[in-house]
DNA sequence: TTCTTATTGTGAAATTTACCACAATGAGGT
DNA sequence: ACCTCATTGTGGTAAATTTCACAATAAGAA
């Protein structure tokens, strides 16, 4: 679509949008590439590099126009449209994300959040979602055409509930339960450990590296 | 300590980590480069050249000690002691964290939660931690020895209430808001950004890359 | 002991990513 | 029209990271 943008790219990408957005309410209408370099502790070069792997719609002396900038990087993170979601597992995390305000302003809508645990199901979230069986499962992927499972279940189970996820016809899931799982080749994964920043942490502290 | 470790070495350090201890756990005693490249979907190669940085302890023919790898990788990434953490804003991301297991299993234990709100004040989580109200932060840190402040607020408050955590000492943070907060130059801050992981995700979806 | 097999550790090459330096250019002023 | 200032876009280079390739060696079998 735009040629091949490396992956360090396409992480930036999102880290600018959010910063964009904020931004953008604050009412500015251009970014030069050094303001931005300036919050995000970045070299204003790679940002202007970064953003010329689709085309440079900067204006030279002026910068970028912040509408047009945050337009095309939500177009090349595919979020501009709506990807309809489904959290399975309304454990403390699953609930969490079920109204997670961040995830409907980039374009997720969570479509539905199920459990097995009787005493879970039927209960509401913030007077919006309603708990619903895991046995509804298929039909609630296949009526509200989900895009995305996000997973938040318990370890033990977890291959198990995912492979019955696939085979209901998704091919997109976050991952949030804490080990590695298996999927066909035409699945993609994204693992979310929240474990993993403090380590990251941790090994600053201890090594004190910035 | 040990020498100058790459910043994708220390991330995968901890990756590591968890595979070894699920593979510790099913009764393994040694592990070889190309098993846990099978896994991670990563080169031997590299593996062997990660774990490298810290001195060869692996035996040739026959692989790497599961324990003896845990432990250097617990003492380099500082997980072989305890840190003790409080949470700020008892909201539902807060709440999700203060027991969340991962945590505590890596040595991070919570010591404390606080929220500003009336209603939440005095409410137990999992009758284990109480909520405490965020105007005894100062004499919790101080006696609780608070290392990782937790910041869960909302975005409009992060920045003071981070600047108050700071002054009250701790120099270690772990922030999901989502917004870029300064902070002095000897205090450390982690980004915690869980819509990022949806937008990889998206990306992947609409470039359809692996 | 000697052979075979498995696997590490690592120097060097290959690849990827970041950074620099500067020409190009748009806007605003004179 | 011309000058000045700010800022982009990018070719080329430097630095970082990954991967290769293979010598070294441990363990078990013959």
């Amino acid at each position: 679509m735009f040629g091949k943008i490396p992956k360090p790219v396409a992480r930036r990408l999102a880290i600018y949008y959010r910063v964009l957005k904020e931004h953008n309410k604050n009412g500015a209408e251009t970014v030069s590439s050094s303001y931005l370099g300036r919050i995000l502790d970045l070299k204003p070069s790679q940002i202007r590099k970064d953003l010329s792997y689709f085309g440079g719609f900067g204006k030279r002396g002026t910068g970028y126009n912040v509408i047009d900038l945050m337009k095309s990087i939500e177009k090349i993170l595919g979020i501009d449209r709506h990807w309809n979601v489904l959290i399975i597992g309304a454990g403390r995390i699953g609930r969490a994300l079920a109204n997670y305000p961040g995830l409907v302003q980039d374009g997720f809508t969570v479509k539905g959040i199920v459990d097995v645990s009787e005493k879970k199901i039927g209960k509401t979230i913030d007077e919006q979602l309603t708990i619903e069986n895991v046995e509804e499962m298929e039909k609630i992927i296949r009526e509200r055409k989900i895009d995305i499972g996000v997973l938040c279940v318990p370890s033990e189970v977890a291959q198990k509930v995912l492979n019955s996820v696939v085979q209901y016809g998704v091919k997109s899931i976050v991952n949030f339960v804490p080990k590695r799982l298996k999927t066909p080749k035409d699945v993609m994964i994204e693992d979310v450990q929240i474990s993993l920043s403090f380590k990251a942490l941790s090994f600053r502290m201890v090594n004190s590296q910035r």
